[in-house]
This record gives C-alpha cells, sequence and structure tokens, in this order.
DNA sequence: AGAATAATGAGGATACCG
DNA sequence: CGGTATCCTCATTATTCT
C-alpha cells in the first residue's frame, strides 16, 4: 500500500511490473535499541554550552535586553526553554563559568519541578508547544497536573481527532489508548501521495493555523509551508515532542534538529514502522551531531585533519545510521520498489540512436519554474534512487550512460524537470571510440585488447608499480602472452582506464586527456596551484558535458537573453561549461562548492571566457538559507535552473570503507539540494504571487 | 629541521547480468 | 554462480614549504 510510485512512463514503457502490493508492514514497537536517556542527557547539555544554532542565537539577540556580561548567557539557556527565574538562580548558585554545570543544574532542577509546577506554568509549556489554551485547560482539568505524559497523549489525540475526524472515520480514534501513537504515525505516513495527505490532515480551515504554528516554533514561514506541504511535518513533531516532554525538555534548540531535512527521510523510509524510537533516535543522532558542533568552534578541528568541518557536522548521524542501516536491510528484502536501471542505458534517448522518448508527463508538484536538474550515480545501493525521487516530487530519474556521448563510459541516473523534446547534441562531436580519442596509442594496441570504450574516469589513477608488474608480466612472455596473462592485463586495463603508450606499456590517462573526454576545454583544470591528485579528483566528479549539455539544449530556445542559474555542489562548473558550449548566455550564477581549489577553477574559467553575467560563489550549502535565498531572488528576480550533483561517495561501489547510502555523511547533503530547491520554489512562488 | 602538503600503494563490497 | 563494473579511502612515504 505504500510506496507506490507514479512514473508513468517507467511503468508502462520499462519496468516489468514488480507492484506485487506487499502487505502492510507491521509495527514495531520493540525496543531492542532503546534510546538511553542517559546518554541523551549527556550530550545534550555538551552541545547547549555553546551558542550554536542560528535559531537559539537569534532568539536570545532578540530578547536581549542588555549588555550585562552574563545577559547573554541567560538569554542562552532561557532561548533553551528554561525560566529566566531559574536560570539566573542557577548562575548565581554556580557562576557563569562552567556552562556544562549550569546546564546539568538547570536540567535536575526542571527535572524536578515540571511535574508539580504551577498550573499557570504547566498550561503555558503547553500552549507553547502549540496547543490551543483552551484545550490544554480541559485536558489538564481532565488529567489532573501530575501527569504530563497522559497530558500530551491526550492532547495529541484531541488535535489529531480535530484534523482528521472531518475526513477519515477511525472509529478508534477516541480512545487515547497507548496506539494512539501508531493511528497517528499511519495517518502522516501514509506517503502514496503527500497531496492526499495534505488533504487528509490539513483541511484548508486549519491550514493558517498550522503554518501560525510552524512559524512560531521557529521556522521560516517558507519553511513551514514546505514542511506542510511535504507530509504534514505538524505531526512529526507532535511525535518528536511525546520524546522530549519525557526527557524533560522542549526547546528551540531540539526544533532545530526536527528541522533537518534528513528526518523527513527517517520516516519516509520507514513508512509504517516509524516508532518513536526511530524518531527519538534520530533526534538523539543529531543532537549528537550539532553537539559536536557546538563543543568544538571553527578553530580548532579535532576530527578533520585539516580540511572540511563537514565530517564531523555529521559524524553522530553515523552511529544511528549503522543502526538502522541493519534494520532497512531486513525490510528491504521484501520491499519490491527497487529502481531498474535501462538497458542499453539512454535514459529517454541520445543522438544517433532509435528508441527517443519525447514526451512524459510531470507530477504536478515538479514542474517549473525554475528547471531543476539533480545528478547522481546510477549504480547506488538498492533503494537510493527510491529515495531521490520521491524526495523530487516523484520525478522519474533518467538513466544516462554517457559512453554514447563520448569515449568513455559514466553511468548516471538524472532527475529533472526538463522538455524532453527536440533535444540536441553539442557540436562538434566529440570522439566516440578510444581510437579516435587517441590516434596516437594506436599502434600500441594488441589485438587481444578489444575495448572500443573506456570504462567510468574515476578519481584515483593506477599506480606506478601497476602498471610497471604489466610491463614485466608481458615482457616475460614471447610473442602472444598466455591466456592467463592477457586476462590479467585486461582485468587490470578495465579496471584502471590503461590505455597502451608503448610496446609492453600501459598508463593511466593524463589530466587534460580526461578533461577532453568529460568535454571540458583542455586545461580547464591545470595551474593556479592545484595538484595533480585534486585536478583527477575534481574530473572524477564532474559532469560529462556533452551528456548534460544534451539534457539542457532546450533550454536554449525558452532563454534566448540568458539563464540565472543556482548552481549546488557545482565542482568544477560543468553546469556553467555545459551551458556556455551550448551559447546560452549566463546572466546571474550562483555557484555552491565547498572546495577552494575548485571554486578556483570555475573563477578562473569565467573570467577566461569573458562572461559578461556574475559569478557569486558560496563555500557551504548550508549557508544558503531562506534569508540568503530570498535575498539572491530578489536581486535578479529568480532562478531559471536550479543544477546539482550532490556527492556519490557513499553511493559509490568504489567506496571500500563508508558506502553508507544516502546517509552517509557526504551523500546526505543530497537532502540539502531538497531543502534549497524547495526553498527556492516557495520564495519564488510566494514574490510571484504578491507580485500578481 | 620540522611542519604542511602531495603522491603512492594497498585495499573489498555491492549489485547487476546472463 | 561467476563475470564485471564502480564520480573511492586510508596509511604510509615522498616532497615542498617555512
Amino acid at each position: 500500500m505504500l510506496r507506490s510510485f507514479s512514473w508513468p512512463i517507467l511503468q508502462v514503457k520499462r519496468m516489468v511490473d514488480n507492484n506485487s502490493g506487499g502487505e502492510a508492514d507491521n509495527f514495531d514497537w520493540d525496543t531492542e535499541d532503546d534510546l538511553e536517556i542517559d546518554n541523551y542527557a549527556i550530550s545534550a547539555p555538551s552541545g547547549l554550552s555553546t551558542p550554536c544554532g542560528e535559531a537559539v542565537l537569534g532568539s536570545a539577540e532578540a530578547s536581549s535586553s542588555g549588555n550585562s556580561p552574563n545577559s547573554k548567557i541567560i538569554d542562552h539557556f532561557v532561548g533553551m526553554g528554561f525560566s529566566r527565574e531559574m536560570v539566573a538562580k542557577v548562575i548565581e548558585e554556580k557562576g557563569e563559568e562552567n556552562s556544562d554545570l549550569i546546564l546539568e543544574t538547570l536540567l535536575e532542577y526542571s527535572a524536578s519541578t515540571l511535574p508539580c509546577s504551577s498550573n499557570s506554568k504547566l498550561i503555558d509549556h503547553f500552549v507553547g508547544m502549540g496547543f490551543s489554551e483552551e484545550m490544554v485547560v480541559k485536558v489538564v482539568q481532565e488529567n489532573g497536573e501530575g501527569n504530563t505524559d497522559s497530558i500530551l497523549e491526550t492532547l495529541l489525540t484531541y488535535s489529531a481527532l480535530e484534523t482528521t475526524a472531518p475526513v477519515q472515520q477511525n472509529p478508534d480514534s477516541g480512545n487515547c489508548s497507548s496506539d494512539y501513537e501508531g493511528s497517528l504515525l499511519n495517518d502522516f505516513s501514509d506517503f502514496d501521495s503527500f497531496s492526499e495527505t495534505e488533504e487528509i490532515i490539513s483541511p484548508s480551515s486549519e491550514e493558517g493555523r498550522k503554518l501560525l504554528h510552524l512559524t512560531k516554533m521557529g521556522y521560516s514561514e517558507a519553511e513551514a509551508s514546505v514542511a506542510m506541504e511535504r507530509c504534514g511535518l505538524c505531526y512529526l513533531i507532535h511525535i518528536c515532542n511525546i520524546f522530549l516532554l519525557m526527557v524533560g525538555r522542549m526547546s528551540k534548540f531540539h526544533l532545530d534538529s526536527i528541522k533537518d531535512p534528513r528526518l523527513f527521510n527517517c520516516c519516509i523510509e520507514n513508512g509504517p514502522d516509524s516508532t518513536i524510537e526511530e524518531l527519538t533516535d534520530f533526534i538523539c543522532a543529531a543532537q549528537i551531531a550539532k553537539a559536536a558542533d557546538a563543543l568544538f568552534p571553527l578553530e580548532d578541528k579535532p576530527f578533520s585533519n585539516g580540511s572540511s568541518h563537514k565530517k564531523r557536522r555529521n559524524w553522530g548521524y553515523d552511529l544511528l545510521l549503522r543502526k538502522k542501516k541493519l534494520k532497512l536491510e531486513k525490510r528491504f528484502d521484501e520491499d519490491d520498489d527497487v529502481v531498474h536501471l535501462p538497458n542499453p542505458m539512454i535514459g529517454f534517448g541520445v543522438p544517433n540512436e532509435p528508441d527517443k522518448i519525447t514526451h512524459r508527463v510531470l507530477p504536478e508538484a515538479a514542474l517549473g519554474p525554475p528547471y531543476f536538474y539533480y545528478e547522481n550515480v546510477a549504480l547506488a545501493p538498492k533503494g537510493v534512487w527510491t529515495t531521490i525521487s520521491r524526495f523530487l516530487y516523484d520525478v522519474e530519474p533518467e538513466f544516462v550512460d554517457s559512453k554514447f556521448f563520448c569515449a568513455a563510459a559514466r553511468k548516471r541516473g538524472y532527475v529533472h524537470n526538463l522538455p524532453i523534446d527536440n533535444r540536441f547534441p553539442l557540436l562538434p562531436f566529440p570522439p566516440r571510440t578510444i581510437h579516435e580519442a587517441f590516434p596516437l596509442t594506436r599502434k600500441w594496441w594488441p589485438s587481444w585488447d578489444t575495448r572500443t570504450k573506456l570504462n567510468c574516469l574515476q578519481t584515483c589513477i593506477a599506480s606506478a608499480r601497476l602498471t610497471d608488474k604489466i610491463r614485466k608480466a608481458l615482457e616475460d612472455s614471447d610473442g602472444e602472452p598466455l591466456l592467463g596473462i592477457q586476462k590479467f592485463v585486461l582485468e587490470q586495463c578495465r579496471k584502471w582506464n590503461l590505455v597502451w603508450v608503448g610496446r609492453n606499456k600501459v598508463a593511466p590517462l593524463e589530466p587534460d586527456e580526461v578533461e577532453m573526454l568529460l568535454g571540458f576545454p583542455r586545461n580547464h583544470t591545470r595551474g593556479g596551484g592545484i595538484s595533480r591528485t585534486d585536478r583527477y579528483k575534481s574530473l572524477g566528479n564532474s559532469f560529462q558535458i556533452d551528456t548534460v549539455a544534451y539534457h539542457f539544449s532546450v533550454l536554449k530556445d525558452k532563454f534566448p537573453g540568458g539563464i540565472n542559474l543556482l548552481s549546488l555542489f557545482s565542482g568544477i562548473g560543468g553546469a556553467e561549461v555545459a551551458l556556455h558550449r551550448l551559447g546560452i548566455p549566463l546572466k546571474n550564477v550562483v555557484a555552491v562548492e565547498i572546495a577552494e581549489v575548485n571554486r578556483n577553477i570555475l573563477r578562473s574559467w569565467w573570467e577566461q571566457t569573458n562572461q559578461r553575467g556574475t559569478l557569486t560563489d558560496i563555500q557551504d550549502v548550508q549557508e544558503l538559507n531562506g534569508d540568503r535565498l530570498e535575498q539572491l531572488i530578489k536581486n535578479f528576480g529568480g532562478f531559471d535552473l536550479v543544477v546539482g550533483g550532490s556527492p556519490c561517495n557513499n553511493l559509490t561501489g568504489s567506496n571500500r570503507y563508508h558506502r553508507d547510502g544516502l546517509e552517509g555523511k557526504d551523500s546526505a547533503l543530497f537532502f540539502d539540494f531538497c531543502r534549497i530547491l524547495d526553498l527556492v520554489k516557495c520564495i519564488m512562488n510566494g514574490t510571484k504571487s504578491m507580485i500578481v
């Protein structure tokens, strides 16, 4: 019942029906990996000890009345949800130096005072969570104020009734037994279609209230709309709140982590199996990660030996996700929503091949503006593409192997909402075979190496030792080498993309040869202080220009005056180069790229090609929040195209150590793509309707 | 000389296909 | 069930920089 997709074309044309309609998974209420509240209590304080989340900071500043030395620290803790008096008292007692100690004490106090706090305080507490005052008063009267758990349960049940009753008749919904969470989860996790869900849980009369509710909780209005549009996040938050209340704390800090888009994934992946335990697991992991961020300011980087702080940003997830992965593996065995890769891998069609598809029906939510284009490796672990598609408005991925465009294979999936008729390729055609690409090597090519295409260009090259070993093995045999040797050599050549450069001599490709194969201008990545290793790495992570340009070509007619481009994970500028080579003028380009070498490459290409538009580079996708986007969009009136190929290193088979799927610390940045795309859509639609 | 940076070599696992 | 492909990471060593 769940996870049924609507990829019309795929279903009709390519998919052998695999929708066997498995039974609904049963609920998993076991507590095999119980959340340890102790752990939580330890981890969270350290995280809270330093100002970290924007929201926390923001609220602290907003409410800050003076600049006395400890007003800030008081505000800090007040921002976490503690009362001002209590914070002041504790700071008086313990001094303001040791924030860990302060927090611990605060927690002790609040744990002991919460249950017997004054009636009005208790009511405020729940009203602060978004319940209406009347409802809270009523429920507190019914339940007595001693048992906050049952108050919350009842509140949740009531509010669920309030929103679902008009549409859905649930005979059990009247009682507030312990399985209420189950029914709630069933309701909100019915993700068959978001629009349907939306109808059920947010009838139009409720919408404004919910939006208000979310904005009150610290969401920007745009984010709140996204959340509501997506899956009725309100329920999710309620459920998380149960846990937070149990732990005895409720603060913006927590909400911050709930806002993490990965939570969507957590819930959606688990579907009806989502348990409180899993959700709380998730939050806990998020807290740990956040705690790490807060604990170690940017100056000292204990986890990374020098480079990205992205690494530690996500390390807290590892614990959880490893656990979760095991569970998922079990479940996915029965799951049959696996994306089948097309064979031949030509997507909706490639130049010079028959079987083109020129028409498809996109889900309404997917329609632009803006156009979007997302790319990643085709051969990702099971379920990854299903998730990606689900997050990108259920658009069917287009799987294309670049071997139909150039002399090297590159199997990639692209999710986009571009038109697909009247595509045209870049001219001149690049070399399509190894011999065309490297004519000088032809005379060294042995007859038994029958390759005509290279394999995927990767980020690493074969070692000198390997090519030496191959040379020796070949020299040892007179004339035609033994079949065993041939097989070994061929295997290594395929694995490492070796080419023949002399008698018995194979070699890895040079960086400029890779540039040529990928469709970049020669020396695109050369010079400017970039090491050879980095060149290989950047190139190996890049788009194949001819392939991407073929997909982008449909934009040429639509944007004769030029295009505004938001390029996420832009790397060495594959999207920019592709558009440029198509002759589509680049008006305003915002490129987000973490690696400095890559930003330099793009910047120098930009200058060398005498671009007349403006290039804005941003270092980290995390910087690109609603405010920043709003400002950018206001400046030049919206993006026409949002492009991104998020990190694949946790998806690719080449990764021996951390092939963790979409949850991997780098590949999880996919969710930032979604977040940003959603924001862009919201802001642009918002501005349009305001103008009109 | 010692620290920072770059190059090197070794090293499975997953998933698909026939 | 073997054959095959995969935008790779880690520890160590070499090189460059200060």
